[in-house]
RNA sequence: GCAGAUGUGGCGGAAUUGGUAGACGCACAGGACUUAAAAUCCUGCGGUUGAAUAAACCGUGCCGGUUCGAUUCCGGCCAUCUGCACCA
């Protein structure tokens, strides 16, 4: 028979919210623990099966960290500002506000119907304006240390709409909504300089702990290059092209040069240039395509000699032809290179397809290669020939040495690169953070006051945007016109707004003192609470959101606001959940699992224990309702247990190995999130209890308490049910005692040649003469006729023979 | 294209990190209970040959290597998934 779990889940999660039982306290003397998920954006889809794999992991930990005696900070809050809201809004004219206050709502009640212990005391809305205020001081203080800055971004821009885009708006080079075509167009934004981050959050990975991929793709998005910038004449010109290259070494290969369709050369030198029809044509077909689409190799090489004018090779004197060409990008190095057919592969093939030289510079210290079908790229085993003074030196000695050159003779240094870029930080957009600054004639950009924070957002009426793409702030000319903080003259508020990730970038902070007027959160708050000791989220954040919190944090250390370098001591993620049919969960495909459905037919535990179960945590996984169902009847027959109950105040006889050896596993394997083993071992034991027909209380007390992080409803309401008085959550959670997890005696495998043969019993430790008389006597007959070469035996392991 | 992952029975997965491959669950089959069904409980369940709970061989995406021994380490392929900077 089944339980009751819709009574039992409301009772304990009512009793729960009344009393607080999970909120963190402020006794700052206690030892404390910090464990973060990434707060959700309240969808008017509402909650997805995702979101709960990461809350129910988290809270499985900060659940069991409270039975340790730790004082949990486990908070939830929303990020609320964001795109669909205000789509919503330009097609319904409903308020942002009043759908992200029904969609908090909604989210609200279905977090709380899975039961996680976060404390709603510090729920955070990044929308509110105690909240945006603190995101907005932030921003001026980037301001006033040099780190916000305007430039001219291009924007996607929907010539239909008239409206900026995102570039998950844009579909095959069209508007998403209206069809119409998209463009490139610059507009004067603000940034954030995190390239000046770069090295600093690169280096300080080495002292946190973060899954190593993650650390892995945090450096490749960072990207840190050695090489040098390279300054090339123009012929009959006094006008230099620079270049960035990683392989200096090559530079007497460099026989053609290639520069980003927008590079301003084109507009420098036009009068020289013969062929600037096509020149112009070629611009702006790329202006068309986004930096992605240009880099996709797949795709046949275009470009465009630039003729009339040639660049002269620094070492070889010689000169050579300019091209121009969208796989070479304006955001990364210069925008321009020097291009080494012979060993850079893209090069290659252009220089193939257009007939450009290639001479080889470098060439493998045993043997040749056939350099006119393939590059040679291979850098540890190349030497330098046809190279000039770098000749039969290896590819790094013949860095350093030309680089020497490059310098002594100034045409040329040794240059660190990023490719990581510059945040652009406007969204020509509502529903997000004003930007605080003003523009003054007189005094350029001004932040406004400190005092006047926070710079709330207008009611407006209209969602569209402005004529030109602009922020439909835009046309709040009451709003927009204001005094400038400086000289009192008449200003404009900047209409732009901050794009998602602002608010999201130090969320964290706010929790440890939600609710502090003076301050993003007091002084004490954030020395108990820091760092981060756990935070999981989606592996897709891992480059964005997750760089752009450690840089923001890493300023508010450099502003002596934080007391850490870093914000998470450790980072972990979770797989995905897909549908059933294996493919990722969308509303078109019609494969979207509704958790309500889910928690009204099954129950909150036993959808915590299914998404804990289903697979291991770090790995996508697709639903199964089979499987679902598996996991309820695991749960029936816990509660089911009770029938059996006996009493007794410590472990069986029986049962003590399996006690200890579980308690050990399962405290063990929270820790390392191999959740689905926890559940694997609960079965194991609910099975043993079957086949012995008896639990006894002091079982069924540790049992309950292990359990509980996982089913933490049926748990509670159990060990009401045996009798016992006071509320798991209240517990200690259970010890083990590492002797009597061990075994006396095991099961020796015997293998003859590395296969398995026989198993003989042994002691465990038994003296290795005793096993070896044990093990011929086990394999006599096998062994006939054969002759033992060798014999290995790994103790309390395996026993191998090798014969001939 | 660049970057990060993944690949084990009919299915989801486990394997003390180089030591009995398939724990646990699903599905399926048989049995008990029941007038019957559902639920529940018990048993079996990688493949081939075999009457067999006898025995043998094959088996962790593919090809090769190291080793007494490889799902695990190394080299080379193939396939799938995720991210790519204005989605969150």
């Amino acid at each position: 028979m089944g339980y009751d779990f819709k009574y039992i889940e409301k009772k304990w999660q009512d009793k729960w919210d009344k009393e607080g039982t999970f909120n963190a306290s402020t006794d700052y003397t206690k030892k404390k623990w910090y464990g973060l998920i990434e707060f959700p954006y309240p969808s008017g889809a509402g909650l997805h099966v995702g979101h709960p794999r990461s809350y129910t992991a988290l809270d499985i930990v900060a659940r069991k960290k409270r039975l340790q005696g730790y004082n949990v900070l486990y908070p939830i809050g929303f990020d609320a500002f964001g795109l669909p809201a205000e789509n919503y809004a330009i097609k319904t004219n409903v308020h942002p506000k009043i759908t992200t206050e029904q969609n908090i709502a909604h989210f609200t009640a279905q977090l709380k119907a899975l039961g996680f212990s976060f404390d709603w005391s510090r729920c955070v809305d990044t929308t509110d304006p105690n909240y945006y205020k603190w995101t907005q001081w932030i921003f001026i203080q980037l301001y006033k240390k040099g780190l916000a800055y305007k430039a001219t971004m291009p924007i996607n821009f929907c010539t239909g709409c008239k409206v900026g885009l995102a570039n998950e708006e844009v579909v095959n080079g069209v508007c998403e909504r209206c069809g119409s075509p998209v463009v490139q167009k610059e507009k004067s934004q603000w940034m954030l300089k995190i390239t000046e981050y770069a090295q600093r959050l690169i280096d300080d990975l080495d002292d946190v702990n973060y899954l190593e991929k993650i650390k892995t793709q945090q450096r490749n998005w960072i990207g840190r290059s050695e090489g040098a910038e390279v300054k090339f004449k123009i012929a009959n010109s006094d006008e230099e092209l620079l270049v960035y290259t990683t392989r200096p070494d090559t530079l007497f290969g460099a026989t053609y040069m290639v520069i980003a369709p927008e590079h301003k050369l084109i507009e420098r030198l036009s009068d020289k240039i013969l062929n600037l029809d096509e020149v112009k044509a070629y611009q702006n077909k790329a202006a068309l395509k986004s930096d992605f689409e240009r880099s996709e190799i797949n795709k046949e090489k275009t470009g465009c000699e630039v003729k009339g004018i040639k660049a002269i090779n620094p070492l070889t004197n010689q000169e050579i032809p300019i091209w121009i060409s969208d796989y070479v990008l304006s955001s990364y190095g210069t925008g321009a290179i020097m291009a080494v057919p012979a060993h850079d592969t893209r090069d290659f093939e252009f220089a193939t397809k257009f007939n450009l030289p290639i001479i080889q510079v470098v060439k493998p210290v045993n043997g040749e290669v056939n350099i006119l079908k393939e590059a040679f790229i291979d850098v540890e085993t190349g030497v330098l020939i046809n190279s000039g003074f770098l000749n039969d030196l290896s590819v790094e000695d013949a860095k350093k040495k030309v680089i020497e050159y490059l310098e002594k003779n100034n045409i040329g240094t040794k240059k660190v690169n990023y490719k990581l870029r510059d945040w652009v930080f406007s969204r020509q957009r509502y529903w997000g953070e004003p930007i605080p600054m003003v523009y003054c004639d007189c005094c350029g950009w001004q932040p406004i006051d400190e005092k006047d924070l926070p710079l709330t957002l207008p009611e407006v009426e209209d969602f569209k945007p402005g004529e030109n793409g602009e922020s439909p702030l835009a046309k709040q000319t009451e709003w927009i016109n204001t005094t400038c903080p400086k000289c009192g003259k008449l200003a404009k508020r900047e209409t732009d707004t901050m794009p998602q990730w602002a608010g999201s970038s130090w969320y964290f902070l706010r929790y440890m003192d939600p609710h502090n007027n003076d301050a993003l959160a007091s002084k004490e708050a954030l020395n108990y609470w820091s760092p981060i000791d756990w935070y999981n989220g989606g592996m897709e954040h891992t480059t964005l959101h997750l760089l752009y919190s450690r840089f923001w944090h890493k300023f508010l250390y450099d502003i002596g606001v934080v007391p850490t370098k870093e914000p998470y001591a450790k980072r972990t993620s979770h797989g995905m959940i897909l549908g059933t049919n294996g493919e990722k969960m969308s509303k078109s495909k019609g494969n979207v699992i509704n958790p309500d459905d889910i928690v009204n037919e099954f129950g909150a535990d036993t959808f915590r224990v299914y998404e804990m179960f289903m697979g291991p945590f770090d790995q996508t996984a697709a639903w199964s309702m089979e499987s679902i169902r598996g996991c309820g009847k695991f749960l029936d027959r816990v509660w089911n247990l009770q029938n059996m109950l006996i009493d007794g105040d410590s472990y069986s006889k029986e049962t003590e190995k399996m006690m200890h050896k579980a308690i050990k596993k399962v405290t063990l394997d929270i820790e390392e999130m191999k959740f689905n083993t926890c559940v694997s071992t609960f079965m194991t034991m609910v099975n043993e209890f079957y086949r012995l027909k008896r639990i006894n209380k002091a079982e069924f007390k540790t049992f309950l308490t292990l359990l509980n992080p996982f089913a933490p409803h049926l748990t509670e309401e159990l060990n009401k049910e045996i009798g016992f008085k006071d509320d798991i959550s209240t517990y200690t959670w259970p010890e083990f005692d590492e002797e009597k997890t061990i075994d006396d005696e095991i099961e020796l495998p015997i293998q003859i040649n590395g296969k398995l043969k026989a198993n003989i019993m042994i002691v465990v430790d038994e003296d290795e003469s005793i096993i070896k008389e044990k093990v011929h006597k086990a394999i006599e007959n096998k062994l006939e006729g054969k002759t033992i070469v060798k014999e290995i035996y790994v103790k309390n392991r395996i026993y191998n023979v090798v014969v001939k």
